[in-house]
DNA sequence: AAAGTAAGGGATAAAAAACTCTTTTATTTA
DNA sequence: TAAATAAAAGAGTTTTTTATCCCTTACTTT
């Protein structure tokens, strides 16, 4: 599972946002809601979250909406992730134990650690603005249907 | 986070058994709470899970208790998720898009897929009695303390 | 056969995660 | 400056996960 459904909905937003706002277009809640199949409400407070942590940005009032400024669509997946579920993701044991270590390690910690560290890289090597070009191309998906 | 809790207390209650049982003896579930610290009534059910699903096996009554028999020991962690999780850790896609496919790939797509495959490999090529070794010499824990 | 022991099973409780609704605040534009 | 628009904020609700409790069933030993 990997990532939280809180987070799934984030990644795919943040991506969502970032492809329709290259152009400075902002996006309504309604359109990203409807864009990436998720729940309306729910992913406004999802936005609400990632907007204070300033990785999208957004204005209120008519022909407001979320955008993503330049600097931000170099933010990568790992900070999205990491600003809704912490960086439980990439620490920790994979067994849940809390002093597992170097020096004390939990069965599989050798396993776990290059797991984590391939998620990690992944997820560090991944900005924000990357996906445009497949989206836009028609390659990638972020939608059911 | 990678497995539940429920799936982490499983692995751990696994290896546990597998290294007290290894010359025959049966382990209570007080002694397997206080040996891999999970909650008795908790690791308890859990138990009853992999019993009815044959991963663990169990008598009842005084000298009873939770072993694994010899043709346990060689089923592989991977069998364990399963059998608590299902195959929801092995398949699906990252971002939680339900009809996410080759053909149709969501943007982290192949990325994943090969997350996805270390994690399946490294279920896989674990069997339960494999960690008795380690843990009899002091090299590895499934203890806090 | 009775007493004691240990797992099985079902029901319930608490906490966290997922999701919804309503009101408020900021902004624009007419 | 009033009306309309759209996000922010906050207060619910529902569902799922995690955890507990109690009674039953199976088995052993005396």
């Amino acid at each position: 599972m990997v990532f939280s459904k809180t987070c799934e909905y984030a990644i795919r937003a943040v991506i969502y946002i970032a492809q329709k706002s290259e152009d400075g277009t902002k996006v309504g809640i309604k359109e990203i809601s409807a864009g990436i199949d998720s729940p309306v409400h729910f992913i406004a407070k999802i936005l609400q979250d990632l907007s204070k942590r300033e990785i999208v940005q957004s204005s209120k009032g008519p022909n407001g909406g979320f955008y993503i400024d330049k600097d931000s669509r170099k933010k990568t997946l790992a900070d999205v992730v990491t600003a809704i579920d912490g960086d439980k993701l990439f620490i920790g044991c994979g067994l849940g134990l809390k002093n597992c270590s170097e020096s004390k390690p939990c069965p599989l910690h050798s396993e776990f650690k290059s797991i984590r560290e391939k998620i990690k890289v992944t997820l560090h090597n991944a900005t924000i603005g990357d996906f445009n070009e497949s989206l836009n191309a028609g390659l990638s998906f972020i939608k059911e249907r």
